[in-house]
DNA sequence: CTTGCTAACTTAGGCTGCTAAGGTACGAGG
DNA sequence: CCTCGTACCTTAGCAGCCTAAGTTAGCAAG
């Protein structure tokens, strides 16, 4: 049976993001994946392959979600001659508006849950990391590199 | 903006659930999703209320995972006489069968990737825990309790 | 018996994630 | 110029989660 804690991560997660997206919806009319590749853009993810990267999500799934996003007029989405098929990527200022209404309405509510619960934020976010660390580890094992297999 | 936690939690969840379900497919043909869903009843969730709550999960989603889960012949659904409109949830043979299988398929491989990132298990999951416990105080106190405003 | 209340579940429609397969731009070698 | 390899992105179709609104079973009061 899969360890007890992986559900519980599971859960935890799940619920966090609807009460975000809950929030969101109801005093800007937007969800919590689209704030949140709005976001990662703003945080400096330039093209459709870092931000799946920053994401956690695939390639497909955010070529549709920067379609959508373009289509709002949040994202402003270019290509630079040279540069192969790459799209860069950039939020147009009702994009950027729209991210710092929303970061503020998120701001301090997570924290504050945490604070409240009794949990250490910086070690419990340390071990996080570590884990996505690993994670990104064990995954560079099962596919391995090609440049060396020539 | 909402703290870099939030999304290094919604990212690693992310990445820990695919990882999982590719597993799965692989093996077994099976959904992580659907897996999870008939792990919770054979850990006890008895209704689709309470499996819904196990998961995290809203009851529509979990009407239709029942359904399905039931339709595949992996699930038993009765009803009980006296028991207003509640779902008895129950494994088949089949179901048991195969939550069995893909339980030894993940068993252990989350405990070797906490163990290698040098994560504590232990305090993690008690943290992740009260992390939960603090989410349900707080949805608790935003729909406050009807028996009493009467 | 009918009306109203509560608990539990279902239906309908939309959004977003995934996999598999296909397309596009650039650079290097013939 | 043509072809190949690499990197990046898109299309098509399916799976599963959400919200809003509707349904069903039991119970209690008139």
């Amino acid at each position: 049976m899969p360890s007890a804690l992986s559900y519980e991560l599971h859960k935890l997660t799940a619920r966090l993001d609807r009460a975000a997206d809950g929030l969101l919806r109801t005093h800007e009319g937007v969800s919590y994946s689209r704030f949140l590749s709005l976001f990662a853009v703003a945080g400096g993810a330039a093209s459709q392959r870092e931000l799946a990267a920053w994401l956690g999500q695939t390639e497909p799934s955010t070529s549709r979600m920067v379609g959508v996003l373009a289509q709002e007029g949040l994202l402003a989405v270019s290509t630079v001659p040279g540069q192969g098929n790459r799209r860069v990527l950039a939020l147009t200022q009702a994009g950027a508006e729209l991210v710092d209404r929303c970061g503020r309405l998120l701001e301090g509510r997570f924290e504050e849950l945490v604070k409240r619960s009794g949990v250490a934020y910086a070690s419990y976010q340390r071990d996080t990391r570590r884990l996505l660390g690993q994670l990104d580890a064990a995954e560079q094992r099962a596919a391995p590199d090609r440049t060396e297999a020539t």
